[in-house]
DNA sequence: AATGAATGAGGCTTCATTCAT
DNA sequence: TATGAATGAAGCCTCATTCAT
């Protein structure tokens, strides 16, 4: 979240130009001759609008993150009953599948790479954060006796978070199941698994 | 598949060395410098072993790959309840994870990008006949009334085999839980879901 | 001293805000942007004032060489005894060093350069003739036996020439040395040399 | 002086090519493929060679510097009268003028520019050395009354070390003047001034 | 006069690969 | 087998300049 960025429409039209590419062919191996080619313009042009190739990345990450911890913060915030704050964090999370495939898919394929970036830093600091919240919902869950009293809360974190967010590999929002029936699909197999009686 | 070479242990030895700069920084990112350096060689010695860095890739992917169908094959072929038929499955998986860490990390990172390599089509066609053998179980499953009856076999297996495979990022098997323990917790949550009365 | 384009004070403004940067960064290192920056506009506003980056160089260059030209030709002119025309050069000299700081640096910083573009053979004219009033300064003052008879008169030139302008690196007129005082320490040591009987 | 460089043959000649053409043409005004022109190889190759344009140029003063810095001190620490030694000074400074001219020039041309780079933060280290043992020679040669009492040891200081330098944008080793001749005339001028009575 | 977007040439650097020794 | 030097393609970025608005 490197500076405030002045907006202007061309500059995120490019961002989302470039996002696409990052997220189909990955960050590294996009060159801006490719997101230059894509927005109809020389890739030196790109430089009029972007310190360079990672600032365009940086746009697109850091201001999904900011929109995706504001939503978990406010479904944290409200108290609701565990399973029901779960769920409502599921929610979220496959409905920002859906406008941000691109911003997830680059944060999925490229997150080892890029912590490595002192730029990004801050993806560490979000991922924190997700983790606090998902953890404290299933200690919560288990206290209140909403689940299993057996469940290890990090492994458990760990699998749910990646088993949502992995997802975005196949996931297309406009084929045949919406984003709200894979929460359902999802929640039904989390909340009862694959045993009949369950 | 390309070539099957002859072997010899300082190929081997190249190809583990290789192997592990892969899964840490990515394929396209070690360069075969990296790899030189790592070795103790310099870059251009590798080319008496290696036609190129794809072959180093490919013997690492099609080994990995031969070893896990045929294990795969033979659990499918037992003819096991499919309760049992996909316990198996999750913990040849979860186990390959100790000894293939590297490959299985390559495979999840690149794996977009090596499927638009023509040398890579067999990782395609390998993913096919793994699809193949877990629906299978799935189907099975519900037919015998061991799994849920509105079970979607397709999501389901995504959901099953991305949720193994991409704990590659965070188990080690050296670390306080072993491949087995892991099985275990997984299938339990698979099974039961996160409800305490599952 | 390509064409007299008519004056403006805006245009003089920014020919001083260039020359500034010209003489900290040097003429190649210093960007349009750089230029616009410092005045308040953006790069390509520039081009509203001048036809190019180069133009805004001459501007600065020819000026200050006409204005010392001038001066150097007068002195010249007053056919004063050769000490005393010596003194007369070195303090003009000096003097200009206070208002033409920026321009003096580019010219000896940038004379390499400067000397293979087409435009600024003035530079190379402006030389020669420079040359030829500080010799003939010099040959008078050896005849008159003013000056040491075995004084080499070029060598002489071109010592006194690059040791005055020179101190361009370090003198600040504002300093504690003003231009005369410099010019006394320099005549002193000049005419007289380091020995104390001197 | 970043790191004790390997050296080898073809290293050092393309140093040499390298310094030719910076002192020429300036040191950022020379491109790499400038470089390797006179190389005769491409622009990549040379970084075979060395991790960067930078590193070519660090070689090359490092080295310089080095050489002047070890005659110096030897000329210091021998004790002469202070004449002598200022003499022994401008001597040597004059015969390195033959060996170094290329390190000299880019010295002279590219000093301030080269101060704002972190690499080269021993370039004015090295320069504030030469200047203890120049400004001690001139304090001791006033003390012992060889030179003047009102010489003011730090302007004199500039004065001498800007004209001894500055001759290398006109002293050609293989002209008709050698180094030791031009020292002559250059001490002459120093110690007894222009004045024939000097 | 000024902006904002773009051009096009060229800069430094990386890297898989080749090959004579 | 290994080295050391080189290739050639490509990558990211800079910058003077142009031009429609």
């Amino acid at each position: 979240m490197t500076g405030t960025k002045r907006p202007s429409e061309r500059r995120d039209a490019l961002v989302q130009i470039a996002a696409e590419l990052f997220a189909e062919q990955g960050y590294r191996a996009t060159t801006v001759r490719h997101i230059g080619d894509a927005a109809g313009v020389l890739s030196g042009s790109l430089y009029h609008h972007f310190d360079s190739k990672e600032t365009i990345l940086d746009e697109l990450l850091s201001s999904y993150l900011e929109e995706l911890l504001d939503t978990y913060r406010a479904i944290a915030k409200k108290d609701t009953a565990p399973k029901t704050t779960l769920r409502d964090l599921v929610l979220a999370s496959f409905r920002s599948l859906s406008e941000h495939r691109a911003a997830i898919t680059v944060l999925q394929n490229e997150r080892n790479y890029l912590r490595t970036l002192p730029r990004f830093t801050y993806l560490t600091k979000a991922e924190e954060e997700v983790r606090r919240i998902w953890i404290t919902v299933l200690r919560d869950g288990v206290e209140a006796r909403e689940f299993r009293p057996d469940l290890d809360p990090l492994v458990t974190y760990r699998f749910l978070r990646d088993s949502v967010w992995v997802t975005v590999r196949w996931f297309r929002p406009d084929g045949r199941m919406s984003a709200d029936q894979l929460t359902e699909h999802y929640l039904t197999l989390i909340f009862n698994g694959l045993a009949p009686n369950g």
